[in-house]
DNA sequence: CGTTAGAATTGATGTTCATCAATCATCGAC
DNA sequence: GTCGATGATTGATGAACATCAATTCTAACG
């Protein structure tokens, strides 16, 4: 593994804490590993062999299902995915792939598996981790169930916005139909929902928003406090 | 804390392996309590004071949001919920109440996260617990995105069926209305999609479901073999 | 037993969203 | 620049699902 990238690594919270030398350990048994665009990373259903850590890129991670498929989340560097599939030893619930050029560190899952065991701040780390995903699924659920499209792509665009800076701006980072499927709506309806959003304090000029009435933005998203 | 369930308890995957002096700070820290039918066990946005363990009767994890709500999971005992809101020490996702008169073991949250820190064993029980709640999520998730709502139906049946033993019979243990707010659907379509299941191998009578022709309902509900 | 309240079902109607089709941008290649 | 490919948008239509309004069923209780 190149040496450029492993202080930003190094900082990520599910290594920070954890011992000198079993994070040695953790990147000498790493490669970082360099992919094109649109190339699968694994599938659902195979076998987990690497912990993932996004360096550099973007990437897809989406389900499939009897011919449909849907994006489950969009990554964006620095951060690990499939940590679950690699813990539990268990099958991917998901696919990967990169959607632009990326730069991934393949952590062997069976040493990422062992480390834990043997250093408990990583395995705190871990479960911290874990218990954050959790929560951003539970979200990401009652999301779907509760509020219709428009509302999602409402509490989605104030979520960047905050994520940004909270400058009233924001930058969609992905494709509007990879959006829409995060969203779980067609490329057709994101297009509809944001023209609804246009009448609700948000304007739109390609790939930048900007809300130009967060009062009546909210209004219509009705973000929740607690869990947005 | 009584003491007839407390080897019931013990034998709970979660702590299970701990060290035995720990899990008696667990035990002894703790207290039982009985719930009667439809009570608030807590409230979305709360901070967490216990983890909660089902010991008998049957609980609701529910959320809601600008006045609607749906139901996230239906609690059997003997099983633990809201680990994670616990570990995290951050405010619940979701709403608790009791369906039938329940007997909840509540321990502490800070003890938990105490304990945790001591024990390496209950940490990574813990870990294997949320990376498994985590990938629940995941199925309840892509289930929610990729198929519509007799399918979602006639996998749960199979579910069910599979973990009451593979008789070709379930129950269905809570209220249809309940089981609809699962599956995200109403409760009037709930009987429209078992009726749609009625002409692909299932039988229905009251809470009793019977599959007559597991290959029909296969082909019609399209079981993932990974995630199903 | 009948009574009655809540749940389940059934039918009629409306809303949300997907699908299909066409057109309009955008951007890289040459 | 022009071309072509791909994504984004817009409109028309249809499918899936929610809502509203009756019944019918079920079960607890006097």
């Amino acid at each position: 593994m190149r040496v450029a990238e492993r202080p930003e690594i190094a900082r990520l919270p599910l290594f920070r804490e954890m011992q000198e030398e079993q994070r040695e350990r953790i990147f000498s048994g790493s490669f970082l590993q360099v992919f094109p665009p649109q190339l699968t990373l694994f599938e659902l259903g195979q076998h987990p062999d690497f912990l993932h850590v996004l360096v550099d890129g973007l990437a897809e991670l989406y389900a499939t299902s009897a011919g449909r498929d849907t994006t489950m989340r969009i990554v964006e560097p620095v951060t690990s995915f499939i940590l679950a599939a690699v813990v539990t030893d268990m099958p991917y619930l998901m696919s990967a792939r990169t959607l632009t050029a990326s730069r991934i560190l393949l952590v062997p899952a069976a040493l990422v598996r062992e480390v834990v065991k043997q250093d408990c701040a990583l395995m705190q780390a871990t479960m911290r981790e874990l218990a954050l995903a959790y929560r951003d699924m539970v979200r990401a659920l009652t999301d779907m169930k509760l509020r219709q499209s428009a509302e999602r792509l409402g509490n989605l665009v104030l979520d960047q916005e905050r994520r940004q800076g909270g400058t009233g701006r924001a930058q969609l980072r992905a494709e509007k139909r990879l959006i829409a499927s995060l969203l779980g709506m067609t490329p057709e309806n994101l297009s509809r929902a944001f023209g609804v959003l246009g009448q609700h304090g948000l304007e739109i000029d390609g790939a930048t928003v900007r809300i130009a009435d967060r009062a009546a933005l909210e209004a219509f998203s009705r973000p929740d406090p607690v869990r947005d």
